[in-house]
DNA sequence: ACCTGAACACCGTTCAAGT
DNA sequence: ACCTGAACACCGTTCAAGT
């Protein structure tokens, strides 16, 4: 009950901050118990003290990722119009995410809601309540939004792991003959923008694209059931 | 070089086969290559044989599902409305993910390209090409469309696993002063719909909804392109 | 060429014991 | 109450040896 107690006590809000700190640094493939336990100077089982095994671990790092979205959020001010205000609300969320990499695939895995991503959620909802929307049609929007409300979305068959070999000449001739419109479409593509090496393509312009698709047609039913 | 070889001489396509039921069976954290040798009444060394290694043997796991969305969307006829064929395509490959609830999560873990991944993505492709977009505007059509090209967008927070508690009472009563707008929501969706006992929602009509969204926005922006 | 068995270097987690 | 060390039951994978 002093304020001279031991630097390094363990507790929970401390094994969370070195989890991402760990994550962010190794992948999430280096965050192990042991591994973990060994960053905080302590023995792998005294986790299991404060955290009732990995996967209320990752339930907390979600979490974490989550009360860091709430903060940027907070930070914007609202104009009223649902959905300037959500597109910005994403896109900040979207910046915290890409200073975890790892948190999307985290967030997928989870099973249940921590207080943060709860109230985060519940933001959201209440934009769109707010711009007229029925209960109905603002719960269809969130299973369209998806991981996308959440500022992500889990790219199939990211070339970043294999790019340098998949981006030889000889793969693309051996495709050519079975995928020739996929073909022709890369092709075109890299023609359009030589200089987009990181990947295929600028992910966020993409993001903003699917994004702003999903609003305007989101916009247009909340239109067309208010004149209902 | 004869018909009489033993039954059960091992080979990758039986592998792939015998893993795919398995993973079918018991869950893709069934799947070892432990588990999957004993399987084939073989040791786990043999496997590596015939497949480099695990993410090789997941690799395959993935082409063959998609070697069986080839196959059932092979049965569908064009009518020549590009709209109308994608969306009969995606709900064809929908079938088959549904048939293996592991594919999803093989699907995003996934770095390369498998042939008959390749070739069901090209088929897309022709399909917009065909409606006469861009290939720029079919590039940004698959990017916004991400996994749900394949039939499946990967759930968050998936009650499946916890619905049973989730459910209760006093969790909604303590979520409630946190989260008003989610709590009311929730409460008229099951209002409306007391018998959707699996998950929250009909997770087939929400996927419809957020695809549907994603194809008209589409289309409009395709008839945008013609015109200009 | 194909398959085997033992072994290695990891995991998450249980348990009895320490302070 | 909190932390430890050894141990258990798993992984994927390497390696030398069998046929």
């Amino acid at each position: 009950m002093t304020d001279t107690t031991v630097r390094a006590a363990l507790s929970r809000d401390r094994i969370l901050q070195t989890a991402v700190a760990l994550a962010d640094r190794e992948g999430i493939g280096g965050l192990t118990m042991r591994g973990l336990a060994a960053e905080l100077g302590v023995e792998a089982m005294s986790l299991y003290h404060h955290v009732a095994n990995k996967e209320a671990l990752l339930d907390g790092l979600a979490d974490a990722v989550a009360a860091e979205m709430q903060d940027a959020v907070a930070a914007l001010e609202a104009t009223g119009d649902w959905k300037h205000d959500l597109r910005g609300r994403i896109l900040t969320a979207r910046e915290v995410m890409l200073r975890h990499p790892w948190a999307p695939g985290v967030f997928e895995s989870r099973t249940s809601f921590g207080p943060h991503i709860v109230r985060y959620t519940d933001a959201l909802v209440g934009l769109m309540r707010s711009g007229g929307m029925s209960h109905d049609l603002v719960h269809h929007a969130m299973h369209a939004l998806g991981s996308r409300a959440f500022g992500f979305t889990q790219e199939l068959f990211d070339p970043a792991g294999s790019a340098d070999e998949d981006a030889s000449p000889e793969l693309l001739m051996q495709m050519a003959a079975e995928a020739p419109n996929l073909v022709e479409m890369l092709a075109h593509i890299a023609h359009d923008d030589p200089g987009s090496t990181l990947g295929w393509c600028d992910d966020q312009s993409e993001f903003e694209f699917g994004l702003d698709l999903l609003l305007d047609g989101l916009e247009r039913r909340a239109e067309r059931e208010r004149l209902a």
